[in-house]
DNA sequence: AATCAGGTTGGTGTC
DNA sequence: CGACACCAACCTGAT
């Protein structure tokens, strides 16, 4: 393609914003005045093959992709979402060879990996000649601008971020900017055909999701598509049956945008929630929003949610109507996402691990994650395709087998067979829904960690990374830390009751009745400790609560059973604060030597019980 | 330096 | 059903 001095070629790089609304990015794109516009998708090996994607995640990301391709659709009949099936590193520098690009736009992404590839497209583009532009535009704030404002440090509190907010432009976001009415053309067919180029097939080895392909995986066969039309990929085409995807949620700017309208409309529900009253046990309609997926995709502006919900608030305020206050409101909620993101910003890629994060608590958990530093020197040599930086990019992570005892907590906890219904009830909605209340992650959080299994956190977040449709690293890495108590949140002794906390929101037991049905017709007096339950009742309800777990809620021909709690709650819960207390004592951090060369061992008790006398260190110092 | 209040959202028991 | 004290006791940040 020849590049003629004048014409103004704009390669659009949509990864996190897929939508036009409220896109910064997306609008200075557009102001470069193009005469030819293209908005690409880069079907990423690295999304697809290294990290844990669940069937209704992709769902959810296609039906945004599809949404998003048809409004390029409706202001322009040529234009759409074009998707490439190649790793955005090798296949970019191609595509503007291929279409003479000389502006590159894209939306600036502070998560670890993102800033990897980011950077290596950067440089490359700017060897190419290739002008860059980015925008910020997926949080309220620049990440790195609230970690500057908060003193070159981790926003490990609330109180921290809104000091650092006050410090920009008056302490509020910036208002949200205009929908584009129309888009420029890209090139015609023939020239946007990318049939003669060098197609890089992707390296799908290995898959962490591979358990969900039930069919050939061919997605990267054509660089185009199967239909050379790059268009969106379908459940088929990455090896997904479709009956899989069980999720009600649905995907798209269109649905994000009439959404949020319905709840801005109820003017007395956006001022007076709070976070804290609102139920983890609701479904149809549920309790929260549910908008978090769409921000997560970028179908949803967190700007535009922020304002259309403080205009309400703040005409409520001067019709001297009580609102609910920050943190528990809605712009309180929003805030919590940009306290991890720029949490993460601070920290880098250990965010997401206890390895190297030096905000992290260090405890001896089970299942603790094996060191990658030692094992990456030691495969170093056999490691073909390694990319510089690959060390920041963490994909499978193996974990210590210390117990088998809590390995079978942990493959019992994933997969809703606990014998704790309220915990199950939960975890099972997770898996075939793919969203849970917040609160319900804090009780299924906090079970698997300090209140109960006492099993490393990263363990859950990876099952949440693969089930959730709003999972997002920041905040569920976030989250994982601070409900097993290792950062943000410190009061241990707060633990929430698989019985307790569930029936204090459900006391009929609806929650679990839907989700977990072998145990529908329980009395609520049992629901949820059904190992109570007399046995000529549980036959009455037709199910047998047994030690035997494996036929759980098969159904098939005989009886239903269920099985008995996996532990004493009580004597676990005292366990855990034992142990929490000893590992506070010994005040390890995730970037502490004796965490990265194992001589954490020798502070901890032998037999898991009990500790060593001397505590490391009481105070933590904080680097220079 | 020592103390105290506050921290998104615990559990239990009483009024 | 809501508000409150108490349980046992972590941290940070302000004074």
């Amino acid at each position: 393609m020849k590049k003629s001095s004048s014409q103004i070629v704009v390669l659009y790089w949509h990864r996190t914003d897929l939508r036009l609304h409220d896109s910064p990015a997306l609008e200075a794109a557009l102001a470069l005045k193009p005469s030819v516009f293209i908005p690409v998708w880069t079907w990423d090996p690295h999304y697809v093959y290294r990290a844990r994607v669940g069937p209704n995640r992709w769902k959810f990301l296609m039906e945004c992709q599809s949404d998003l391709s048809k409004s390029y659709t409706k202001l322009n009949a040529k234009q759409k979402l074009w998707v490439v099936r190649e790793a955005p590193q090798t296949v970019l520098p191609k595509l503007w060879e291929k279409w003479g690009i000389t502006h590159l736009v894209f939306e600036k992404d502070t998560d670890a990996y993102a800033r990897e590839r980011d950077s290596a497209v950067i440089q490359m583009a700017e060897k190419a000649g290739v002008e860059v532009v980015t925008r910020m535009g997926r949080t309220l704030f620049d990440p790195d601008e609230l970690v500057r404002k908060n003193g070159g440090k981790p926003t490990m509190s609330m109180s921290q971020v809104e000091r650092a907010m006050e410090k920009i432009d008056g302490g509020k976001p910036a208002r949200p900017v205009e929908t584009p009415q129309s888009v420029p053309d890209p090139w015609k067919d023939d020239q946007m055909n990318l049939s003669d180029l060098d197609h890089e097939m992707a390296d799908s080895n290995p898959d962490l999701n591979a358990e969900h392909r039930a069919n050939e995986d061919r997605q990267y066969d054509e660089i185009m598509g199967p239909n050379k039309d790059f268009g969106v990929p379908t459940l088929e085409e990455i090896g997904i049956d479709p009956s899989s995807v069980q999720a009600p949620h649905r995907g798209g700017e269109s649905a994000a945008l009439k959404e949020l309208s319905q709840f801005i409309a109820d003017e007395e529900y956006i001022a007076t929630f709070e976070k804290p009253k609102t139920s983890p046990a609701a479904f149809e309609p549920q309790s929260t929003t549910l908008l978090s997926p769409h921000l997560h995709f970028g179908s949803l502006s967190v700007r535009k949610f922020w304002w259309d919900v403080q205009d309400v608030m703040e005409r409520r305020k001067k019709a001297k109507k009580q609102n609910a206050g920050p943190p528990a409101n809605l712009p309180g909620q929003l805030l919590f996402r940009d306290m991890y993101f720029a949490a993460q910003a601070a920290v880098g890629a250990p965010f997401a691990r206890v390895e190297g994060n030096s905000v992290v608590r260090f405890i001896d958990w089970h299942l603790q994650s094996k060191l990658v530093q030692s094992e990456e020197k030691k495969n170093k040599k056999h490691r073909k395709g390694t990319e510089k930086g690959d060390e920041n990019i963490l994909p499978a992570r193996d974990y210590e087998l210390d117990s088998s005892e809590a390995e079978e907590w942990f493959q019992r906890w994933k997969t809703g067979r606990t014998g704790f219904p309220w915990i199950d009830a939960l975890m099972r909605q997770l898996i075939t829904e793919g969203w849970i209340h917040h609160l319900g992650r804090h009780s299924v959080a906090c079970f698997l960690t300090r209140g109960g299994c006492y099993i490393s956190w990263e363990r859950g977040a990876e099952v949440f990374e693969e089930y959730l449709i709003d999972h997002e690293t920041a905040c569920n890495a976030g989250n994982w830390m601070w409900l097993s108590c290792t950062a943000f949140f410190a009061q241990f002794y707060r633990c929430y009751s698989p019985i307790a906390f569930g029936k204090k929101w459900d006391p009929n037991g609806d929650l679990i009745r839907r989700y977990v049905p072998e145990l529908a017709k329980f009395d609520k007096k049992y629901i949820y400790e059904p190992w109570k339950a007399p046995i000529a009742d549980q036959k009455k309800w037709g199910c047998r609560v047994t030690n035997d777990d494996k036929d759980t809620a098969s159904g098939k021909g005989g009886p239903q059973v269920y099985p008995k709690p996996m532990f004493d709650f009580d004597e676990r819960r005292q366990f855990c604060l034992d142990k929490m207390k000893a590992a506070y004592d010994v005040g390890l951090y995730g970037n502490d030597k004796k965490v990265l060369n194992g001589e954490w061992k020798e502070l901890f008790g032998e037999d898991g019980n009990e500790r060593t006398d001397e505590p490391e260190k009481k105070k933590r110092k904080t680097s220079s």
